[in-house]
DNA sequence: ACAAAAGTGTTAAACTTACACCCATGC
DNA sequence: GCATGGGTGTAAGTTTAACACTTTTGT
C-alpha cells in the first residue's frame, strides 16, 4: 500500500511527513474508469472544381478529420482521432500526443470542450471521453504528414455540415422544454486517385429543460450511420462550441489562417465557420484592427491582385 | 473476460453480435485514475453592518462555499466541496450528488469548467479533478440545510476577492510570453455565535505563451495558505470563467437572484461578479428586456419602495 | 470588352455612455 | 428637512448594417 503510492510523491505532498493517512484511503477499493481524449480537428480546405474557371477563386469548405477504425468495436466505421490517457501526463498532453500521432503536427490551437461519461457509451467498458476542439491552419497542415502522404490510409478529411432540422418548445407550469434536432453530414469527395466518395450522417437531439431558473441541456444520438461510438454527438457538441466561440471573439478564426492571407480568405473562413454571410465593406472595417497590411500582393486569378495581411499581434494581447 | 464485460452491455453495443473483439482490449492492462468532481459554489450574501442605519441597504458580497477537511491529507485546511465519481453515474450526476450532500439542495445552475490532471496534484495517488461552477440563489439557499442549521460545522461561506497583482509581457522573435499573478482572498467573518474569523489566501500565476499564432495558458499555485490540494488554482480558474460568462451573457447573473427582486438587487449582483460599477439608468435600459415588472413593491428602508421584478422567460429562450 | 474579385464611401439606425434631474420614504 | 435609494430623460459618441460605387486584373 505504502509502496505503491511512493512513486507518485510530489512537491505538493512533501508537507505531509506523516503518511499514516494513506491507510485511510485505498485507491483500489473503488472501481475506476479509463480516460480517453477525443479530438475534433477542424481545418479549411479547398474544393476541387468540376469545371475550372481562370477567373473564379476555388471554393472552400470547413473540414473535420476522421479515422477509420481497423478493429472492433465499430470496425470499418469512422471515429474521431484520440486515445487513452497514460499515467504521468495531463489530459491536454494526451490530446496533443494523439494529435501528433495522427497528423504529424502538434502545432494547433487546442481546447478542452466537454466530458462524455454516460455509462454504456463504449461497449468495451467504463470509458470517459474528454472532448477537445483543435484547429489546424494551412501552414501546419502542409508540414504535417497528413497532406503530404496521399495514401488512402486511415485518416481522411470530411466536409462538415450541421443543420438544425427542427425545434419545438413546450411550456408547462414553471417549466419550459425545448427539443432541437440537428442533422450532421460528413462528406469526403476525394477526387484524387479514384477513391470513392464517403457519406456519413447522423441525427442528434438536443434536449433542453429550463426549470426553476436554470437550464440543463443533454444530447442524444437518434441515428448514426458510419460514425463510431457516440462520436456524432461529440462532433455536434464541439462544432456548436466552435460557432459560439467565433460569435464571441473572432480570434479563433485566425487559427485557421496561414501566416499571410488576404481579407477575402479571412472573410471566407469566418463565413464558413459561422454559416452566415457578411457584407464585405463592413467585415473589413470591423476586423481591420486585428490585421496589419504588408507590402506583398497575392495574385489569385483573372482579377485585381489582393493585399497580403498578417495578424496584428498587438491587438491579440489586448 | 467475456463475463466481466457483459453487465455493461447497452443499446449502443447491441449491434456487435460478435464479442470476439473484447479479447483485443483488456481494460485491466492499463493503469486507471480516480475521477473527482470539485465544485466551486457561488452565491451572494448580505454582510452584517457594524453600525446599522435605517436608511442604508445592507452591503452584499460574492461568496464561495468551502469545506473544512476532517482527515489527512490537508487535515484542517479548507477544500472545495466534491467527491469521487461512482460507476453508473455521469460526472454531472456526481457533481449534483455531492452538491446535494453538502448543501441540502441540488437546485443550482451547474456547469463543467475544466479538468485538472497534473500528476502529483493529489498525494493520495492518480486523481483527476473535473471542476464545476455552481450558483445558488437566495431561495434555494434558504431551502437547503446550510443556512438553516447554524452549526459551526464543516461547511462555511467565504467572501471571495481575486485581484490581478502583477502582469508582465515579454516579446521575443515570434513568441510573446505573459505572466499574470492573481491574489486570491477568502474571508469568513461569521459574526454569529462568537465564531472566529478565518482568512485564507493564495497566489496563483497564470503563464500564457503565445507562439505560432495560438496561445496556451497554464496556472501554477505559487503560494497557498489554508487551502487544500491545488484548489486555489481551481477557484481562480472557475472564478475567471464566471466573470467571462457574465461579460458575454447576463443570464448567469439571474442564477444568483431569487424569483422576485428589485433592479438594484440585480445591478448589485452584476457589479459584484464583474467587479465593475455601472450607471443605474444605463443598466436598467440595457437589461430591461430580461425582466418583467410586477405590481408588487419591495420596501427596503427609509426611502422610496422599489418595484418588484421577475425574469422574463420569453427573453431567456431567445 | 467583360467577368470576377479588390477595395472605398455614404447614410440611417441602433446601441452605449455620461450626466442631470425629479420622486417617495422614514426618522 | 434630509439622506438614501427609486426612477426617467436627453444628448453626444460609437458601432452596426445596408447599399452603391470605383479599381485592377487575365483572357
Amino acid at each position: 500500500m505504502r509502496q505503491t503510492n511512493e512513486n507518485h510523491l510530489t512537491q505538493a505532498s512533501e508537507k505531509h511527513a506523516d503518511w499514516q493517512f494513506l491507510e485511510d484511503y485505498d485507491m483500489n477499493r473503488y472501481d475506476r474508469p479509463s480516460i480517453a481524449a477525443d479530438i475534433a480537428v477542424f481545418s479549411i480546405g479547398r474544393k476541387m472544381m468540376a469545371e475550372p474557371d481562370y477567373r473564379r477563386l476555388p471554393a472552400k469548405s470547413l473540414r473535420l478529420l476522421m479515422i477509420r477504425r481497423a478493429r472492433q468495436p465499430f470496425c470499418g466505421e469512422w471515429a474521431l482521432p484520440g486515445g487513452f490517457m497514460h499515467r504521468g501526463e495531463t489530459i491536454q498532453e494526451t490530446a496533443r500526443r494523439e494529435l501528433k500521432e495522427e497528423t504529424g503536427t502538434d502545432k494547433a490551437y487546442m481546447e478542452l470542450c466537454d466530458v462524455f461519461s454516460d455509462s454504456g457509451r463504449d461497449p468495451r467498458g467504463w470509458i470517459i471521453s474528454q472532448s477537445f476542439l483543435a484547429v489546424l491552419n494551412e501552414d501546419d497542415l502542409a508540414n504535417g504528414r497528413l497532406e503530404a502522404s496521399g495514401d488512402a490510409g486511415e485518416a481522411r478529411w470530411f466536409d462538415i455540415t450541421v443543420d438544425k432540422t427542427s425545434g419545438n418548445r413546450q411550456e408547462r407550469a414553471n417549466q419550459i422544454t425545448c427539443d432541437n434536432d440537428y442533422r450532421l453530414l460528413l462528406e469526403s469527395d476525394s477526387i484524387s486517385d479514384g477513391e470513392r466518395a464517403i457519406l456519413l450522417r447522423a441525427v442528434i437531439r438536443e434536449h433542453i429543460v429550463y426549470s426553476d431558473y436554470h437550464e440543463i441541456a443533454t444530447y442524444e444520438v437518434v441515428d448514426s450511420q458510419g460514425i463510431a461510438f457516440d462520436h456524432a454527438k461529440i462532433i455536434v457538441s464541439v462544432f456548436n462550441r466552435l460557432r459560439q466561440m467565433l460569435a464571441l471573439d473572432v480570434r479563433i478564426a485566425f487559427d485557421f489562417m496561414p501566416a499571410c492571407f488576404t481579407m477575402t480568405d479571412f472573410q471566407e473562413a469566418v463565413e464558413l465557420i459561422s454559416g452566415q454571410a457578411m457584407i464585405k465593406a463592413n467585415f473589413r472595417r470591423k476586423f481591420s484592427e486585428y490585421v496589419t497590411e504588408t507590402d506583398r500582393m497575392i495574385q489569385n486569378g483573372g482579377h485585381r491582385p489582393a493585399k497580403a495581411f498578417v495578424r496584428n499581434l498587438d491587438r491579440f494581447y489586448q
